[in-house]
DNA sequence: TTCAAATATGTTACATTATAACGTATGTTG
DNA sequence: CAACATACGTTATAATGTAACATATTTGAA
């Protein structure tokens, strides 16, 4: 058993995602909930690569499958988010700090990414949502999975410096 | 000099392709235009290392930097788009299609990606661009670039066969 | 309990996508 | 022509992601 390395707020939410796991007959083994675990204490999206980093302060040999099977598990399960104009992951903070009712499923989000400072903000905005409905079925196409990433400058970065 | 070795409307879209640059104070040089051309051919999108054997049919030796460095100018130029979501590159239609007035300078568009045929339909929705700076600008966000990808199935693969 | 099936992980090797760094050619401007 | 900027050639390597197969662990019966 690897494990309780992480801070304590990160525990509490490994033990939501614990649980939402266990909710689907799924398991959050120790190998994904150290994967899980490193993903949510990075304060910015994290790249396979320093997952892999960090994996082997614990497991010294661990390979690139390693983390991306955790990695698909944790998507599967709606656990975490990939970001695709960074090729990097972050965590799903609706499915682990929100109590919303269908957590722990994949889920449409749109996600801010601030050029300033590097952090990536959640949104879960239904107008976003309707939106792209709206239009794509005007022209017969039915959405299965959407990706909305919006490059920018967050209220911190704007109120700070630059301009 | 290349050149010519493609389909009439394919130049067609090239030649307003280089009247576009041109009005920039760019050039679309044989290389650029090769690259171009051999986007605007292919049915969907299409990855680096595909264009780099294409351009091999003229030219021997290329290597992968000649086609990155076309893409980037023509990524600037708003003459191509990337889909990030397949690491692959699309035609603007919006540029070299339609004659709207700002053609030729990197726009807000989304995509429809079909699972089944794998083409993909740019659109140009302003209700989803609208909700999107909605949404953000709620919590102080300003949004420089935006990526929409929808993943799902288009009309025709509808119509046919899978439900 | 004991075995078989399913699930999860270890391990090696490789595929795909993208860029750094530096040299050469070409074009533009005075 | 000289000086500069832009574009392209070339080599090497970085970064991201998978295929394939071996081993271990869990699960659920027999
Ligand atoms: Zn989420
Ligand atoms: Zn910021
Ligand atoms: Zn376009
Ligand atoms: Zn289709």
């Amino acid at each position: 058993m690897a494990g309780t390395i992480f801070a304590e707020k990160t525990e509490t939410r490994l033990n939501a995602a614990e649980r939402l796991c266990a909710a689907h007959g799924s398991r959050l083994t120790d190998l994904r909930r150290q994967v899980l675990g490193l993903v949510l204490e990075a304060a910015r999206p994290v790249g396979a690569y320093d997952l892999l980093d960090g994996l082997r302060a614990d497991k010294k040999g661990a390979a690139p499958p390693t983390v991306y099977r955790a990695l698909d598990f944790l998507l599967e399960e709606g656990l975490i988010h990939k970001i695709e104009r960074l090729s990097a992951f972050v965590g799903c903070t609706h499915a682990l700090d929100g109590s919303h009712a269908e957590a722990g499923h994949p889920h449409a989000a749109q996600f801010l990414i601030c050029t300033g400072c590097g952090q990536v903000t959640e949104l879960d905005d239904h107008g976003i949502l309707h939106a792209l409905i709206h239009a794509t079925r005007q022209i017969g196409f039915m959405v299965r999975h959407s990706t909305v990433e919006a490059e920018g400058l967050c209220a911190a970065c704007l109120g700070g410096a630059a301009l």
